[in-house]
DNA sequence: TTACATGATGTTATATTATAACAATTAACA
DNA sequence: TGTTAATTGTTATAATATAACATCATGTAA
């Protein structure tokens, strides 16, 4: 069997959802949502969430367990994320910074670690909530 | 009543027992850990882990829902951390590099957000696990 | 075309992580 | 001493996530 390349029926059903959604949603609350659609167990959901997230369609919010699309359609920075996050109104926004992202990817610590991915989520207030 | 300069009971056996840990710990293992020393319910360790990484003590591992003691004795850096994570032993190391949080601590977004934490964790693959 | 391997599905049950709600106690201090 | 806030203790429950097992679908190779 190849690498897939089509999603699966239950992918596409919650990818569709997460991508409607221009904020994070929880897993329950996509269960919940997905009900209508015949997807009736939490696992059904997981399942389809780590795929997403492995092939770079989603990403979870590690500090809210929630999962967001990716906006980036070359999806290249799929396990390089960043995040602002406001802690007043819970807005979350993927954030695509070149220098940045360079800056992290490029870093090595002392240690000899090598690195295939990380996540960096900045919490704080965003305009509308200063 | 004065903002608090000494650790609670619990505060302090939680932090001790995460202190001796040079690798995160779980709530439920702390819970655990803790129950000959009267602790018996898991809200008790939760209000201690709060309060703890309120005030620096301790960080929380998003990824990972564990807890880890900050060795940064001046603890100014509490609410900005970096984090190391092998993917297969599980390792954790918290990186203090200066460069990189000079980096992380000026970063302005396009939207004018306020930031006044970060957390990021790297993860990969340690020495021993290459 | 059959057999095999892989990935996806569906289902029940359960594990793990975290908080709500309430009563009682302790510590600082006006 | 009365007031306030932090902390504690307790029971119950909410929210997040996975184990285990049976079945089905699909691509590949004998």
């Amino acid at each position: 069997m190849q690498k897939q390349e089509t999603l699966s029926k239950n992918q596409k059903i919650i990818l569709d959802l997460i991508e409607k959604s221009d904020q994070p949603l929880k897993a329950y609350s996509i269960l919940f949502d997905v009900k209508k659609k015949g997807i009736n167990a939490p696992l059904q959901v997981y399942r389809a969430l780590d795929k997403l997230v492995e092939i770079g369609k989603i990403h979870k919010i590690e500090s809210r367990n929630a999962f967001i699309a990716c906006k980036n359609s070359k999806c290249q920075i799929a396990k390089a994320t960043v995040f602002s996050i406001c802690e007043s109104c819970e807005d979350v926004t993927e954030i695509h910074d070149h220098k940045l992202s360079e800056h992290l990817r490029n870093f090595k610590d002392s240690k000899g670690m090598k690195y295939n991915k990380y996540n960096l989520e900045f919490f704080g207030l965003c305009k509308k909530c200063i």
